[in-house]
DNA sequence: TCATGTGGTGTGTGCGCACACACTGAGGGT
DNA sequence: ACCCTCAGTGTGTGCGCACACACCACATGA
């Protein structure tokens, strides 16, 4: 395991009979060589399998910066896109040896108007991550982008048919699947299952969501369920929804489950553990993202289960493939799916020390 | 995210008004040092936070050698220590450009003989990393190297009140419980529930195994059910033992869960896929470890799910961590328990794709 | 007296690579 | 004949660091 007994380039020069500096333009083909010449080099190179010593490397061109932009929700609060954040963060720490710095351009999630469509002009950045949540700007943006030959990486949901470098991201749709099946074993085939839809504002319920809804749905429709029974909004500031709440819960006496779609099941939580005892002793919370204030709400006992699809290893990997490729040439594999974790009070505790 | 404008050794002995030869003495406390300058270096070394250039570093001293030994049972085969193995030969090739090798210097993991106590004398290795499966051998090694100064990380279980680096593994009591809780909702409170052994040859019962079955246990007392209601021994090459569990399961009529605490469970399925289709209708056979025959069993139905600790991850951070220690001086956390990962066949798909 | 350490200090070299630069010789324009 | 271009090639330098080595002053012993 791990031997040690590097091929260098003056090594392979001498192998091919030609200078260093030969060696290095067709490393980097960077053209200037002789078809002969870069067929000699070729063959040395193919048949000892160069792997250039990256230290080496990195000390040598240390000159060279790297602007990586990432146009994305803003990290900011508890949320899903801090998580992401945090992941990209170590994928920038591993890469500091590197020049590589990371810029994020910031858009608004429910205003797809300030998603930017242009390439932007401050810095002659040398690749983009993209969050997918606008797909049609997403495609104008990378239009461009394939113009300029610069390389993105694609995350949150999957765009056919682009030419971007990598994907990673979630497939709500099966997530949805696993949600549905775990509060199936969790209700029991009788119970009601309601689904609160818990909003900011103006927000609109979004693709991920659909899918995760359409997920359920189906599980629960194969497996001799009657489905989703009832659709609540529900508004953790107003003491009427409450109310609307405790109505539901007193109707349905007995088990029934309850998933909330967003990352925002915490909020069905605390609304829950307002209602009398008696009324939500059998129902089980189920929801989506292991964010800080849902696994608290898990601890209290207020969650039965959260399904999570690491975001921190989303953003992670994405930075990581395309700073991989800008540096040392990597293409990573094109479609990255999170792994779809299930994560109960029993498992919570060891889930989130794991940074990834 | 990830600015640039690092201070190099010139620049710090220019600042103390020193030679770079003094800061590197200082740097690395290799002493002939008068306590004045040391002073001096000091000072300035905390104020900018000086972080060295570890691409310079790592071209610098390559002549240096890493050895690592790797203290463990033997990763042939499909089984759980080869994707701790797997997991390793990753780390090692981020590591790769360091010269870090590793030796593994297998044990036989039914034969506590077979662990070595002394320091192996082939190589002068620099660190170890301990599957910690023989608690006495450990120690008495771990004695050894506490002497010679050489550090140690230990994986698989813990053993408190030790010098070790760090500790990777895994909760086998919490994950016990996991698939305790996962089984009683998939079978129900009623029904049976199997412990099956399936042993190799002289093969005991392990540590962790007794763990996993006092998790299981547990969680069932503590939940209404009546408890593990029978262990059968099977053996998969005697057609005896199919006679047996097909005789089992045509006494229990109805739903029933079956698990079997090591990493065997795809020898379970095999054998249930033998009985008339009747018998093993309503029977859930839950087990440990994602690998391959189990993943393939699960595709074919006749696994329930499977709960997973990471070995990959394991293997991957007891050999990163002790690199980092080595060639960077970073301490890891001491103590770190993998996530415990539930598998069903609805998020399979998305498990063994990641590499972590 | 000279040789021989011995704490303390500075300088020089090279790790493997990227890249600027210098050089060559063939071809074309004048 | 001259100069110029330009594809093709080789050489030299420096990235930041670790470490061998040279050096100095002063002490110690013979």
């Amino acid at each position: 395991m791990g031997g040690k007994e590097e091929i260098r380039i003056v090594d392979i020069a001498a192998m091919a009979g030609v200078s260093t500096g030969t060696v290095d333009r067709v490393i980097h083909n960077r053209g200037r060589v002789s078809a002969e010449n870069t067929a000699k080099v070729e063959k040395v190179l193919r048949e000892i399998g160069y792997r250039p010593n990256l230290a080496a490397r990195a000390l040598a061109s240390n000159r060279k910066e790297f602007p990586i932009a990432v146009i994305a929700p803003s990290f900011d609060g508890p949320g899903y896109w801090s998580k992401v954040g945090e992941g990209m963060a170590r994928a920038l720490s591993e890469l500091s040896q590197y020049n590589v710095a990371v810029d994020l351009l910031e858009f608004d999630q429910y205003d797809s108007g300030s998603f930017p469509v242009r390439i932007p002009g401050e810095k002659q950045y040398r690749g983009f991550v993209i969050a997918t949540l606008f797909r049609h700007a997403t495609e104008m943006l990378s239009e461009q982008l394939d113009k300029a030959g610069i390389p993105y990486v694609y995350i949150d949901s999957p765009i056919e048919g682009q030419n971007d470098l990598a994907y990673f991201g979630v497939d709500a749709y099966q997530s949805g699947r696993v949600a549905g099946k775990m509060l199936l074993r969790e209700v029991g085939p009788e119970a009601e299952i309601l689904v609160a839809h818990i909003r900011f504002g103006r927000e609109d319920i979004s693709l991920q969501m659909k899918e995760r809804l359409a997920g359920i749905s189906d599980y629960l429709a194969e497996h001799g369920h009657r489905g989703l029974t009832c659709e609540l909004e529900l508004d953790p500031d107003d003491p009427g929804s409450l109310e609307t709440l405790s109505q539901y819960l007193s109707e349905v006496e007995g088990r029934a489950g309850a998933v909330v779609l967003n990352s925002r099941i915490y909020e069905l939580a605390g609304m829950l553990e307002q209602v009398a005892p008696e009324l939500r002793e059998g129902v089980v919370a189920a929801g989506f993202e292991a964010i800080a204030p849902n696994v608290e709400a898990m601890k209290r006992g207020s969650v039965g289960f959260l399904i999570s699809q690491r975001p921190e290893l989303q953003g992670y990997d994405a930075v990581k493939a395309l700073g991989d490729f800008l540096l040392h040439g990597k293409r990573p594999q094109k479609v990255n799916f999170m792994p779809i974790d299930i994560i109960i009070p029993e498992n919570v505790d060891y889930y989130n020390n794991y940074k990834l």
